[in-house]
Parts: structure tokens; sequence; C-alpha cells
DNA sequence: TAAAAAAAGATGTTGTTACATTTAATGTTT
DNA sequence: AAACATTAAATGTAACAACATCTTTTTTTA
């Protein structure tokens, strides 16, 4: 079942304005899932995202605007997903030796314990709606690479 | 520029899940161009596409179960989303004669002028930054629908 | 046909996003 | 060095999304 019959429009000015629906649409389809994924973790998908961020500078701390520049959802207040996350205990703030209007984040022990756990589940979890092969995957990020550039 | 470069992460777990961050930061990206397309005439993204729906109809009315049903986006609230576009008089919504508990929503004249207006603009703005070739964007939808299935 | 279940849409609440402004610290210029 | 500009991050706010609940009407079933 194609994008055309998904959201029911049989008409679509070209080929590329199709994709552009096509992409929004899986999308969407796709955050669904996050979310519900997520969800039993007590997370939500930004605070993920900056986890992950977080565990790649491991052990060097990242500022706020390294976050935000890294980030999958620039439009997202990474300020304020920080908080969040230090709510949970899950990242640890500190003000910045060099440049005191800095902040350094860091990810906790406890914040990577939750990523570890989530790894594996993840994973699996991922595989298991995989229908590409890795051809096909190799394409797909080749063609989004293109539409952005 | 691939995704590796422009989210400064080299490893991926599989090139499945490269294309899953992929279509994220392709979608923010492009949301980000949408939201600045549509400011100057007052619309929002949704507002847009349930404006799209509701022409699609015409002169058949829509009920807020089948927007719902057709937008790209199923998260957000359709019924709020045509208080707003009711507010600008772009839409009329009646009630309906065959269940009263439906409500018959038909885009407004003042809203089909919008519509022509952006249709222009439109085309000229997406042909300025497709990058794909037909053949290219039509392998794109392919892989899409095939994701979802 | 009366009671229970389901459906359509509206509304209330809470959290998040989008965007502008603020505060504090650092850089730059004359 | 004082004045101005820039930068990093936090905060205020209005609008929006996510999710649950409510009201009204229709459908089902005992």
């Amino acid at each position: 079942m194609g994008i055309a019959e998904d959201i029911r429009q049989k008409k679509f000015r070209s080929e590329f304005s199709k994709a552009i629906v096509n992409l929004i649409y899986t999308n969407s389809w796709l955050n669904q899932k996050h979310i519900s994924f997520f969800k039993p973790y007590g997370l939500t998908t930004p605070q993920f995202n900056i986890l992950r961020i977080l565990r790649g500078q491991h052990p060097h701390p990242s500022t706020v605007n390294l976050l935000i520049e890294r980030m999958l959802d620039k439009s997202s207040n990474a300020s304020r997903i920080v908080d969040k996350l230090e709510e949970k205990e899950l990242v640890i703030r500190k003000q910045c030796k060099d440049d005191r209007r800095a902040v350094d984040v860091f990810i906790s022990e406890k914040g990577q314990q939750l990523l570890r756990e989530l790894d594996k589940e993840m994973e699996e979890w991922e595989a298991g709606f995989n229908k590409l092969t890795e051809e096909e995957s190799n394409v797909l990020n080749t063609l989004l690479d293109k539409l952005r550039s």
C-alpha cells in the first residue's frame, strides 16, 4: 500500500511533490512508533537523542550549543530538555571552567545504564520492523542526503 | 554532505538505523522550510494540509473523522485546527443532516482563493530545492512505502 | 423498546515547541 | 580601559500537540 492509498490522494503535482508528502507521512508514522517505544522508559524522543549525543562525547562534556548543533530536531529547546534529564538524574550540569557563560553537560552513570538497557531493546525493536535490505537502506540514505544537498 | 557529517556521528548500528536517523533529520530540515514558507500566509503546516484535503473533497463536505484519517500528521488535533481555519473564514462548518453527531466541513471561497494563490508559489518554491531526478523521486517513494509496509 | 455500547466531535489539562527577550560573560574596537 | 557588540544559556510567553475525558447522538443487543 503506497502513500497514494494511505492518504487517499490520487494525483500529485510531481513525483518529487509526492516524495515530500511521503517523507512527512513516513516520519509521522515512525514518530508514533518511537513515542510508544520510549514511553515505558519515561523518555521522550528528544530526551533520548540528547542522551545519545552526551554518551557519544563522554567522558568529554557537551555544551548546550553543541547539543543544539547535533540534535536531529533543531527546533526543540535543548536547555529545557537538559532540565528534564537533570530532574531524572540522567545528566549532570557543571559550569564550564574556561568560559563561565557555558555549561558542561555530562551523562551520569544512571544515564549510561539506561542507554545500555535501551540499546539492546532498540536493536531488536528496529530489526522487528525493518523491511529494507542493506542495499535499499543504503540507497535511501543516498537519496535523503541528496534531497537536502 | 551526508547525514554522518551533518550530525557528526561516525558510526551507526546498521544502515537501516542510519536511514531512520536520516529520515528524522531530513523531515526536520524540511519542516523548517515549510514553516517559513507558510508564515507569510498566516498558515501553519497542519492548517494547510487540512485545507488541501477539503479542496480535494469539494464540493462534497468532509467530516472531522475523514480529516483525521487523511492527515499527514495523525497526531494533531483536527477539531481545533478547523477552529483556527474557521476563525480565518477559510472553512465553513455545518451540522451534518444525516448524522447529527457529525459536522460537515467545507472549504470557503476565500479558502479556495488562498490555495490557488499558494499553488503557484509552492510549485516554484518546491522546484527551487528539488535536487532529485524524476527517477530518483520515484525510487525514494518506493523505498518509503516499503519502509512502512 | 429500554439499556448498554459505540461513535463523532468538543473540551480540559499538561507538557512541548517556537520565538522573543533577558542575563551574564566574553570579545572587539577605538 | 571604557563602550559597544557578540555569545552562551536561561527564561517568558503564546500557540500547539498529546492524551484523557465529556457530551450528544446513533447503533446494537438483551
